[in-house]
DNA sequence: GAGACTTATACTCATATTCAGAATTAGTCA
DNA sequence: TGACTAATTCTGAATATGAGTATAAGTCTC
C-alpha cells in the first residue's frame, strides 16, 4: 500500500472527545409522490390544515421501522392506500421561518408510482405539477407566464441600488429565467422558485414576512401557492427528477409493465418540461439496452401502430458510468 | 395557461385534514470536511468518544441561527478553527442500528476548505480519505488490496444457496468491484462499502450485530474503520463529491487563489481516484473558461514553469447544462 | 555553453456521439 | 385506392472525446 502523509505531527495526541450535544425538534417526513397521467407529471398532494392550500403528505417518524424509508412506505400506504415504487431521499428542510413557529426538521423524500390510485384518503388528490410551477413548462414552446415574470424581473433589476447589485441581478434573471437569450436550463426549478420567493413574487414571501423588494400586490398568481413550504420541497424534487433522469432511468419507474416508444417519450418529456427529438430518443434508449420487444403491439391508434416495451431492469448495474466528462487515461499521461 | 386535467373528480372534497404527529429524536449534525494536501484528499476527523476509533466532527443542530448550513459553520469554525468554503448537505442518516441504541438522526454535510488549519481543537487531525477505502484510490493502477477482497467476494459468491441467488452476487460484485474485467466505476463509492458491510467484511458489520456472510475472523482489516455509522458517511461524501466533480466546478473550491494546471488536475485525481490524461485535461478545462492567467508563473519546478491560473467564479451561473443525455428538439419532432 | 532532463503547452487524428432531418413502413379511414 | 397518421429506419454534418506526438522553456550537470 501506498504510503499516506499525515497533517497531524504538530497535534496533540488527542485524550477526550466532546459528547455531542443532542437537540431534538419535532422531525417529519414529507413526500412527493409523482405519477404521470394524461401527459402530465402528476403528484399527489392533500388540504392542508386551516383549508384553502393544497400541501404535500406527511408523517410521522416511526420508531417501529429499521429505516427511515420503509417507515416512509407504511404511512404512506396507509393514509393513501398507494404502493410506491421508487423511493429517493429529497433533502431534509429545517430553516426556520418554514413555518411561523419554532424549527420543525422535515425530512423530504421522492417516490415513483406506476399507476394513480385514486387517493383513498378524504381531500388528497393528484395534481399537475404544472399547477404550481407553470413556467416550468416548455413543450409547447415557451410557456405565456413568463413574460409577466420578466417584466417583474427587470423592474427588480432596475431597482438595484448600485451597479454591481444591478449586475449581480441581471446576472442571476438571465441564468434562472434564461432572460436575454440565454438557454433555459429545465433543472433550475429550485432556483427558479428561490429567486421568486427571495423578491416576493411568491404569496409564500409574504406571509412568512421575508422582507422583500415586490409588494405583496405585485405578486404573480400565476402558480399555485402551498402549505408551509412545501412548494419550495416540490421544486427541490422536479429538479432532481429532471437531473436524474437524464443518467439513471427512472422514467421506467413510472411506465406501466408494457408500453410504447411513444409512451415513453412523453412521459419523459412530461417531467423535463421539454419537447424531444422522436427518432434521436429512440436511439439514445435503444443504444443502452433498456428495452425489450414484448412481441405485441398497441391497440387502438391512429397510425402504424407501435411495439409494445418492457423495461429490461437487469440492465440497471451494468450501466456504463453514468457521465464521463473526466479525461481519464490509462496509460501514461 | 393550458389545461391540466385532474384526477380527483371522484374523491370526495375533503373536509379536515390528519394533523402531522411529531416525533422527536435526538438530532445531530456530522460534517465530512475535505481539503487537499500532498496530492491527497484530506478529511477532518476526530477521535470519539472511547478513544479508539476515529470518528467524523459532529456538533448539534443549533437554535440560534436561521439554517441549518449557518449552524452547521458556526460550530466547526468553533471547535476546528477551520473556515469552511462550499457547503452542501449529503444526506440525513436515520437508521436504526447505527449505533445499538436508539435512533439518532444525523444530518450529515459536506463541506471543502481551500487550506488545511491545523485543527486547534485536541484529538483534531487530517487523515486521507483513503486510509478508510484503501481500494478506492487506483491513480497508481488497480489497488492491491483489491485482491483480497476479490477472492472474498468470490467465496461469498461460491456459497450463495440457490443459482439465481449466485447470479444476483455476481451481478452486484460485478458491478461495485469491477469483478471479471468490468470497467471500474469510481463513483460506487458508497455501493461498495455497503457490500463489504452487508456481507461482513467491514468491521463495523459485527460491531453492529448484523447477520453475515462473512466470520468476524474473515473481516477484511485493509480499510480503517471509524465510530458509528461515519465510514458510511465519509462514503456517502466521496460518492457525491466523485460525481460531482464532473459536472459542477467543485475541484476549484479546494485549490488556493492561483495555481497551476497540474496542481487542479492533481486535486481531481486526488478526488477521483484516477490518473487523468494531461492535454484532454486542460482541454476540457480550458473549454469551458473556467480559468484565466493571473500573468504569474510558478515558482520552483523541476521543468518549465508553468502559468498560474485564477479560478472564474463568475462563470457559474452560465454554465451550459449539466448533463446532456436528453435530445431535446428546437423544431418538429 | 552544450546536452540531459523535466514539465508545460500546442497540435493532430481517428473514433464516437449528438443533432437534425429525410425517407420508408404499416396501419386506419373515407 | 388515396389520404392521413404515426412508427421506424437511415443519413450526413457537426461536435466531442481518446490517445498520442511534437515543441517550448526552464534547471542541472559537466
Amino acid at each position: 500500500m501506498k504510503e499516506v502523509p499525515r497533517y497531524d505531527k504538530h497535534l496533540p495526541t488527542m485524550k477526550k472527545t466532546v459528547p455531542p450535544s443532542k437537540f431534538s425538534p419535532a422531525v417529519e417526513l414529507s413526500a412527493v409522490i409523482v405519477g404521470i397521467a394524461a401527459d402530465e407529471p402528476q403528484v399527489l398532494v392533500v388540504l392542508a390544515a386551516g383549508g384553502t392550500l393544497e400541501g404535500l403528505p406527511s408523517g410521522p417518524l416511526e420508531t417501529a421501522h429499521r429505516t427511515l424509508e420503509a417507515g416512509l412506505r407504511s404511512w404512506v400506504e396507509r393514509q393513501t392506500g398507494q404502493l410506491l415504487g421508487y423511493v429517493e431521499q429529497l433533502y431534509t428542510f429545517g430553516d426556520r421561518n418554514r413555518t411561523r413557529q419554532g424549527r420543525t426538521l422535515s425530512i423530504g423524500y421522492l417516490a415513483l408510482v406506476r399507476e394513480l390510485k385514486p387517493a383513498r384518503h378524504a381531500g388528497a388528490a393528484w395534481r399537475s405539477a404544472y399547477r404550481y410551477f407553470p413556467w416550468e413548462d416548455w413543450r409547447a414552446g415557451r410557456p405565456p407566464v413568463l413574460a409577466g415574470i420578466e417584466g417583474q424581473l427587470r423592474r427588480w433589476i432596475a431597482a438595484a441600488p448600485d451597479a454591481a447589485e444591478r449586475r449581480q441581478r441581471e446576472q442571476r434573471a438571465r441564468s434562472t429565467f434564461a432572460l436575454g437569450g440565454q438557454p433555459w436550463n429545465e433543472e433550475r426549478v429550485l432556483e427558479r422558485y428561490e429567486l421568486l420567493y427571495e423578491i416576493g413574487l411568491a404569496p409564500e414571501s409574504h406571509r412568512d414576512h421575508v422582507r422583500t423588494w415586490a409588494d405583496a400586490k405585485d405578486t404573480l398568481n400565476e402558480g399555485e401557492s402551498m402549505y408551509a413550504d412545501h412548494r419550495r420541497v416540490l421544486a427541490t424534487a422536479l429538479a432532481r427528477l429532471r437531473g436524474k433522469i437524464k443518467y439513471r432511468p427512472v422514467a421506467f419507474e413510472l411506465m406501466p409493465p408494457a408500453f410504447t416508444f411513444l409512451q415513453l417519450q412523453r412521459a419523459v418529456e412530461a417531467l423535463a418540461g421539454l419537447q424531444l427529438h422522436k427518432p434521436n430518443f429512440r436511439r439514445v434508449v435503444e443504444s443502452q439496452h433498456l428495452v425489450e420487444e414484448t412481441g405485441r403491439f398497441a391497440a387502438e391508434s391512429p397510425g402504424r401502430p407501435a411495439r409494445l416495451l418492457r423495461y429490461r431492469r437487469e440492465v440497471l448495474p451494468e450501466l456504463p458510468a453514468t457521465v464521463t466528462r473526466l479525461p481519464v487515461t490509462r496509460s501514461k499521461r
